[in-house]
DNA sequence: ATGGCAGAAGCATTCTGA
């Protein structure tokens, strides 16, 4: 079972490449992020006539989330829900479409584009650092019920110098910071593991290069959308792969897929037991 | 420090992203 996430920067610009795509790689489920389109507006029919359902969750001009699956999803909850831990008021997420949940073939797929952030000391840092502690609480929820979990999407955060091309510049900043890191590390610590770092311990491995300055022909990139898995989940899990080819594309999304390769009928080796110093590397 | 580049809204230019 193959699943995906892309942030495509706009699926009315993207609509052509992102068929493309799916009829290549011929994916079960693909979370996308930055749909930027209201839902009435969701190119459907595309994804309908390949034999996918649609779930919507968008606003006017920025954010966005979708899950196209083979499987219809069930139980479709869009936003935040029972996010209890840190007291956080959901209410000031709700402008923002950044998470769309649902149950598919008895995995909890959770679709998430995580703000940006802008800069350490802006408001928008904060919103930031609130949403992923909200993140954290909605975990814990959906952990309670013992499910199959797969949490992936745009983090818009490296989780460690060896996701960024360059960490001298960068670390420290927007999408670098310990807080961010910390943050992430709320939300993952002790229940979820990054399935691309199972397979590939080293850097160069980028899912995102900024369209400014000739980022991708330098390959100057960053490691930021990723896809998190339980530890149920984890034994069933045969491959992560980062699919760099999109971006070469005549007009791109500035991200590129990222795809795991799950083995629902046989369990693996448990990857999960060395998984507590993850972030320490 | 700022801008680079791209998309949306909407028609010149601003806002936002990362």
């Amino acid at each position: 079972m193959l699943i995906a996430t892309w942030n495509v920067n706009s699926i009315r610009s993207r609509l052509s490449q992102i068929i493309d795509w799916i009829i290549q790689v011929n994916p079960d489920i693909l979370c996308l992020q930055e749909t930027k389109v209201m839902d009435d507006s969701f190119p459907v029919e595309p994804f309908a006539k390949l034999g996918y359902s649609v779930e919507i969750y968008g606003q006017k001009s920025y954010n966005g989330v979708a899950i196209i699956s083979k499987i219809k999803a069930e139980n479709v909850k869009k936003g935040f829900y029972g996010c209890t831990k840190f007291n956080q008021n959901i209410e000031i997420f709700l402008d923002q479409k950044r998470l769309i949940s649902a149950d598919i073939n008895g995995i909890k797929i959770i679709n998430v584009y995580v703000p940006n952030g802008s800069s350490l000391n802006s408001d928008k840092f904060h919103y930031k650092i609130n949403w992923l502690n909200c993140l954290a609480s909605f975990l814990d929820e959906q952990e309670k019920k013992g499910e199959l979990i797969c949490l992936m999407g745009d983090f818009n955060i490296a989780p460690s110098n060896l996701d960024i091309y360059d960490p001298n510049k960068y670390e420290g900043g927007i999408m670098a910071s310990k807080i961010e890191r910390d943050a992430l590390n709320n939300v993952v610590k002790g229940r979820l593991i990054d399935s691309f770092r199972i397979f590939e311990k080293n850097t160069g491995h980028w899912s995102w290069w900024d369209y400014r300055n000739n980022a991708y022909e330098f390959n100057k990139g960053w490691r930021i959308d990723h896809i998190y898995i339980n530890k149920k989940l984890s034994s069933k899990l045969k491959s992560c792969v980062i699919d760099s080819s999109p971006r070469g594309n005549l007009r791109p999304s500035d991200h590129v897929p990222v795809m795991i390769d799950l083995n629902l009928n046989n369990i693996n080796v448990d990857f999960f037991e060395d998984d507590d110093n993850f972030f320490e590397i």
